[in-house]
DNA sequence: CCCCAGGCTTTTC
DNA sequence: GAAAAGCATGGG
């Protein structure tokens, strides 16, 4: 049996956008329900709706929580507790109405607070491949080396997989870990490496949660993991690690940062010195402690607006 | 057979 | 040091 909460948010919120702005790859939309979503959170199976605008209920087990317990767990993994002053500066609007006017149906994604071992893999198989099969490797990840739980909802079976932890990458072998990994091992003996890092204590996510290390450094630590540019470092740090100031850049951040804002529209490929020269012009116009939060709207919007890509 | 898909690593200047 | 080429793979 499922148990039942509402949680009631301070300001507007877009569920579906959250879950499925590519941010994360494990939600899942209940076959024959598509207004439920459903992923295993903390291994704990959870499934949400969006009531209102303002408001969505969550379903879950009863004996793996108390309601206080997953209340708080969702406004962590929401972000509730966060709601920016100024997530984009005074004069954004000022100099950009016309980008404002296409961001007013964005602004109520949230930026999800994710476990940095979730982010740190499903974005290594992030790389120069589609949506569709970035989110076909998670799904295989999760379902060959996480745990199996089958839940009972609406009268309905939902099976679905917890992501696996630190120690069961580590230990996997790389031959039958690529098969997950669209046949690629090169990306399969990264994860193992890095899965081992984390297991043995060689890369401590607690010491990277520490707010007052700049960013720089952070990114520099998380690259030194094989398969690891400042691309996927910064998306671990903004999604993982809860650094709202990281602003990840990718193809598409990099065309409307150009189209939008004329900002790098000479640089042709996207190399360190040209990530780390974006980065900075970027900050210029945007508040800086929001960077990497304002730039998920932005991303999510330029993808649905400009290029009209499905987000799912 | 071509190009593309939410980059990274190695080689070369 | 920093730009250019190479890389690895499936899908359309």
């Amino acid at each position: 049996m499922f148990n039942r909460i509402v949680i009631n948010t301070s300001s507007d919120i877009s569920i579906e956008g959250s879950l499925f702005s590519g941010q994360t790859f494990r939600w899942r939309i209940i076959e024959e329900m598509p207004e439920y979503f459903i992923n295993s959170i903390n291994s704990i199976p959870i499934i949400i709706r969006q009531l209102k605008p303002d408001i969505f209920e969550a379903y879950y087990e009863t004996e793996t929580t108390t309601d206080s317990g997953l209340s708080e767990l969702l406004i962590a993994y929401f972000q509730l507790d966060l709601s920016p002053e100024n997530l984009f500066p005074e004069e954004f609007s000022r100099r950009y109405p016309e980008v404002c006017q296409k961001l007013e149906n964005y602004l109520p994604l949230r930026v999800l607070r994710q476990d940095p071992f979730e982010t740190l893999i499903t974005f290594m198989c992030a790389q120069g491949i589609g949506m569709q099969i970035i989110r076909r490797q998670i799904e295989m990840i999760s379902r060959v080396y996480g745990k199996e739980r089958s839940v009972f909802f609406n009268g309905r079976e939902v099976t679905l997989f917890s992501f696996p932890a630190a120690i069961s990458l580590a230990d996997a072998d790389p031959e039958k870990l690529s098969r997950c990994t669209n046949n690629n091992r090169t990306r399969a003996r990264n994860i193992i490496t890095a899965a081992r890092s984390l297991a043995q204590g060689k890369l401590d996510f607690e010491k990277l949660r520490d707010k007052s290390m700049p960013l720089e450094e952070l990114r520099n630590e998380l690259c030194k993991l094989g398969g690891i540019g400042f691309k996927i470092a910064d998306c671990i740090a903004l999604f993982g690690l809860g650094r709202m100031d990281a602003f990840p850049i990718d193809t598409h951040v990099k065309q409307y940062l150009g189209k939008w804002f004329g900002i790098g529209a000479d640089i042709q490929s996207l190399t360190p010195a040209a990530y780390l020269k974006l980065d900075a012009e970027a900050r210029k116009i945007l508040n800086p402690c929001f960077a990497g939060y304002a730039g998920h709207i932005l991303f999510h919007c330029w993808r649905c607006e400009e290029k009209r890509l499905r987000t799912c």
